[in-house]
DNA sequence: GATGAATGAGCGTTCATTCAT
DNA sequence: TATGAATGAACGCTCATTCAT
């Protein structure tokens, strides 16, 4: 996570911070609403009111505020489900914890994540190389990959490859988000226990 | 699927064929490369080594080439698998053929299917909205919980929600791919063996 | 007018004749129904049913073809508003009857002079210069004025500038058209015989 | 006629009104000069020594840039006429101010009478159908017509038709112009005094 | 004679970015 | 700090014209 001073050192100023805790939310809700590609400067002032000017006032350029936007919702997803996890000691628990609370943030959250998953697939660099893809998902993978080790050496799981189930449990997370957004009235934490349903079947002993 | 024939029910003469199909394939690699935001149609002529022109003369504009683009690909990925699945009776066995075939076509097919990944989740109609979502894989859906259905009315598997079931899968599939072009170092067979055991599991009496 | 010869004194076959009079007349109905910015050889060429090219080939470019425009549907009125005033010797019963006559074409050739009036107005030369202007008016002018000057050398007429009553007649005949384009219930014939009155008291002795 | 005031109500600041004028003279130079159909924005742009996106940046399109030409030339001829003719009580009084103005307003003003004539026939509306018409005349043919009845119910004038008179005249005074645009030498105050006295003689009791 | 394919210039428009105020 | 004005490049698209077949 990016730290919250500038690149210079230089501490940002309170109303600094607000200013731009305002365009990065003024630009979750374009995105989610517009998608990635009409999502203009322009747009993003406009919705927030303010002139076009002050996003390059405060951001390096566009390209720094989406990231803003990606490190925005990343963190507040990981401060949720962490606090929820908090306290449970098996991996089956901690399993089922993480997919319930996920489907509890995203419901809550539904612009931040619909943003962040037109920036993910979006955004490029200079070269024209994404600059998000699943490299930048290593560092969930991870935590997932602990709660699945975890239940391995304590003999909760069965002996399989935990990457592969890391990198499935995280695209099931993101189909479930997905369908959810396109039916609205589908029962998100019903598909959460039936995803925890199935991955217990699927890894234990 | 598209028919071979115009709006009007006039057929399409050979060489007009082999243009569109030389285009489509140009824009696959430049999508593929560049991603759909760099996809511009100067790009896609500059690659297939023609004039900006020709594409808006073989298509009624960029958006019909990226429906063919959608078009094509699918249907590659359909009659591959549809033909590797012929014979299998069992659910179990039907499974995990479709898995392995899906990773099969993949590994032949990379360019394609990242290309229609970035279509996918960047098109969008007129009015804003995405041109494809969800909604689009209903076909694909329905294909796999007929397979859970068959398990579950012979015995093979156990009772659960088909339709969570088949999103799952779905997107298990889409993140194999989406790990393995981010690492091509990794196994894809070995991913999709991981898989028919995960599933396997998950669903078995 | 044009003769009937291609510019190297070779005669056009009959089928040559006949293409570009087909060509032509597509060309009129176009323009009239969609305007002269929105007349491209395209449309012209599938109004008529054939290639875009074989215009090309009948004609040195399309501001050939609109020259022939202008010279057919020049002649026309020409040819039937001559033919009418056959036989009248005063100047009072030519004008009256130039004025009917032309409103009588008019009604019968409504496409044709709506095109006429937009290659009028729009066609230039390579140079941006106006293709046609008042001075292509030169020929009706001087029949007009002929009218007059009869009617001051013989006393019908008092004395006046030809050349203005010229321009005014012309233009009073131009309007009446566009007002009828406009207002198609407008009663053609009434506007004449009110023009004729009009024109008749404005010169009299 | 337009108020000063944007759609939303805002005012425009003095620095905006004053590039819109700049534009809007520019685009008036430049349709006069070279047509409606080569007076693209870049031309525009380029002869008021602009930006071509500066243009875009004022005027929400090409289409009101057109149309606000439109409106400025006719407030400034409304204007001049008008003021000239303040004072006349007599119909013929009025008739004869009338062609006398609007033949010093052209001198004046003769490229904005071109540019007007070109948008008037050239501007269409997204289906094709002309932006303006006769239909757009009525309130000049309206204020015409109060001239003539005046003089019809004081007993200056005979009984006539007044639509007809009034497009007549309007159509005079539109020849009027274009002779004279053609033949910068033609006599413009002598060609409104004919005309003046061609309708003097043509409505007189 | 006629066609469909291809070209390349120019169109109006959008956009991220820069900058004087 | 914040703004509105301006830039210039790139976009998708249309078009008259050329040409091999």
């Amino acid at each position: 996570m990016r730290s919250e001073n500038e690149a210079d050192g230089q501490k940002r100023s309170f109303i600094e911070e607000a200013r731009r805790a305002q365009i990065i939310a003024s630009a979750v809700e374009v995105i989610a609403e517009s998608g990635f590609a009409n999502a203009s400067l322009a747009r993003i002032a406009q919705h927030a009111g303010i002139s076009k000017g002050v996003i390059s006032y405060h951001f390096a350029g566009k390209d720094e505020l989406m990231e803003q936007v990606v490190d925005t919702v990343y963190q507040g997803i990981a401060d949720y489900v962490m606090a929820k996890m908090e306290g449970e000691t098996t991996a089956n628990g901690l399993l089922r914890t993480h997919l319930l609370a996920v489907a509890e943030h995203m419901r809550a959250q539904r612009n931040q994540l619909k943003a962040l998953g037109q920036i993910f697939y979006n955004l490029r660099k200079a070269d024209g190389a994404p600059r998000y893809s699943v490299e930048t998902n290593e560092h969930a993978f991870q935590a997932l990959e602990r709660i699945y080790l975890l239940g391995q050496s304590n003999g909760e799981f069965r002996q399989f490859d935990v990457r592969v189930m890391a990198v499935t449990h995280s695209g099931a997370v993101d189909n479930m988000f997905a369908y959810w957004v396109t039916y609205p009235e589908h029962d998100l934490d019903a598909h959460a226990r039936e995803l925890a349903d199935l991955f217990e079947r699927a890894v234990r002993a």
